[in-house]
DNA sequence: TATGAATGAGAGTTCATTCAT
DNA sequence: GATGAATGAACTCTCATTCAT
């Protein structure tokens, strides 16, 4: 919708802690208070903005995987679409990852925050443990336990991730695909490809 | 300072957004005004007492590092020390990381943030860095690019504090210590001590 | 009609002040808009809702009491119907004295509810007075002032009906309606029937 | 207080419902945020006003009153001084009464201001018997019930009073005092003086 | 007749900051 | 140094009212 859309844009540029309704609505092209006559309440407001940002990050990404044919295109490919500013084509994205960062504040004091980053999590989680276990299945990949690989892929990511859209000096795109490519080899036991070393 | 020290327990508790000038007076048993009378504004208290809270992690981990004999040991130790909630005797600083992140948060439009955030970074990389060096000057490791390792090491971790912070319940202290240490082990390249795999 | 018997409910339970139009739409079953295309504003719903009510109250009193063949029967029932809580058979109206005290609130600051509060009062008074009159005439009761008898009865019955209305613990439907019918005695003498002095 | 007394006269003027914080800060000649420094809520204001001006009214009673010797003096003096509009020199409290109204109507819905109501209106009833008890003991009064005729009594002053400040043509301060001094000789049993009569 | 969408005008409240003492 | 008093600037939220459909 028109003013979640506003919401998401503000909160990507001022931070969930500095948007203010008014902001939203500005962005929206409408009044503050039609924001408020939608969505209740100011947090209401924040709270469906993020959740539907996430929504929309799995989608793209689920998406674009199911139509790989292994389990490690697919995987490479996931760290890939994961990797803020990596694929030319699609730079409104790239500091999505902010978002997440503020869901995690949120909900390192909001109860209920705190049960929606859980889910999103999960839901995460699930998407990666589903790619492991298919490969070992498809005997693409050798046995081994998915959640802990999974859980250890993910944190690795997610510290990368942090420090590209905090455009940390020392940190680029190439270097966390390279980094998590080669940890998902180590973790899940397959061969990196080519072209994924040479740049690092 | 008696106020810094407030500053810094309020902002772990109500997170840097929701932390007020009152709030930090009233925990240092002062009147706001002279919190706002040591330091200029609202902003400098965060400021410092940000730096303040991350002058001391840096501090805490380095003194007992150097008393460790061998690097693969400084390592592992910082790893844990780096664990929130895996020491029993020192519970009052689990949730620090929650400090880094707020950091984190306020760097990504604070320019001013950004570099000190950045400065930090870079010490606490330097550390990690110093003591992989050593260890290959000392043949205890394998030759390797200090900086790579350092780098990947320090994302894991960051992304698994978040997690633990964040009372994942699919991620405890044990976990990340285990996972963090295997890294290391394979980054670096040296043997994983027995302890340290039995539990994971 | 169904809104303006929707605003006299939701006037009864909240308040006059505390009346919103989004109330009385929900009460009605309608929307809000609605209410402001039958009455063009707020004000005049409850200005409307105000004197419908009384207007029904008036009528129950005169029907009822027509009826009565004497005119200290008629004075007594008239007491009586008065008592908020007196009679058992219909509680609907027990608060319905609260719309009163909100017009006279309102009535000291609005000079079109004043005029309406006058009238209505003096539409009221004179019930009084008739039936006193018409007792005088037919020589049941002695001569005298049916206005002073009147504007000092009304004024004992409102500064009782105000007491019931709030709670008051110490008094109770049939002390209002014993001392009304002995202050009425006394202004016009005539004899208090047995039965109502027996209970004081 | 300067804050205090500013808020009753606004109340007196507006009304309960249609005083705004920022008439009192007007009034009062200060900033909103002033009022809310020392009284933490609008509603704390608005409490605290209205029960300051009622002790108020009540110390301005009890200190005539107990200068007086007989119990018949003191108890038509107390009518006098609650009649608004009879004495010329302190047209100040004319409308106080206008404050026990909108206490009436609001202590009809909020607690707080129900149980203020009773003590306040238990407090202003014990005024009333006292002095007649004191009369019956000094055998200036015969014997009856105190109670009953104090809350007679009140009843009536307060219905007569209402009729008062809403400025009813038919009502005046005379009339008022002399209704009610009649009614208090009537019920408690004394002789009315000739000059209160002569008025009527 | 009926309504959902939309808005403008406030209102209370919060809070960093200033200043006299 | 230290504080209470005081304020201005925001900001969220409420609500009567309007208007297109």
């Amino acid at each position: 919708m028109q003013i979640i859309d506003a919401a998401v844009r503000v909160i990507m540029e001022r931070g969930l802690a500095d948007t203010r309704i008014s902001d939203i609505a500005e962005r929206a092209g409408v009044s503050p208070a039609l924001v408020l006559y939608y969505f209740d309440s100011k947090d209401k407001v924040l709270s469906e903005a993020l959740t539907y940002a996430n929504e929309g990050f799995y989608l793209r990404i689920s998406r674009e995987i199911l139509r790989l044919p292994s389990a490690r295109e697919q995987l490479i490919r996931l760290i890939e679409l994961s990797t803020p500013g990596l694929d030319a084509m699609d730079h409104q994205w790239d500091d999505e990852y902010i978002l997440w960062l503020e869901l995690y504040i949120r909900a390192l004091r909001d109860p209920e925050m705190a049960k929606d980053r859980e889910a999103l999590d999960r839901r995460w989680h699930s998407v990666i443990t589903e790619i492991i276990l298919n490969g070992q299945q498809q005997k693409e990949f050798p046995e081994g336990d998915p959640d802990e690989a999974a859980l250890r892929l993910r944190a690795l990511m997610d510290g990368m991730s942090i420090l590209l859209v905090l455009r940390d000096t020392d940190m680029t795109p190439e270097r966390m695909r390279d980094a998590c490519i080669d940890y998902a080899a180590h973790l899940i036991g397959f061969e990196v490809p080519e072209r994924a070393t040479a740049k690092s």
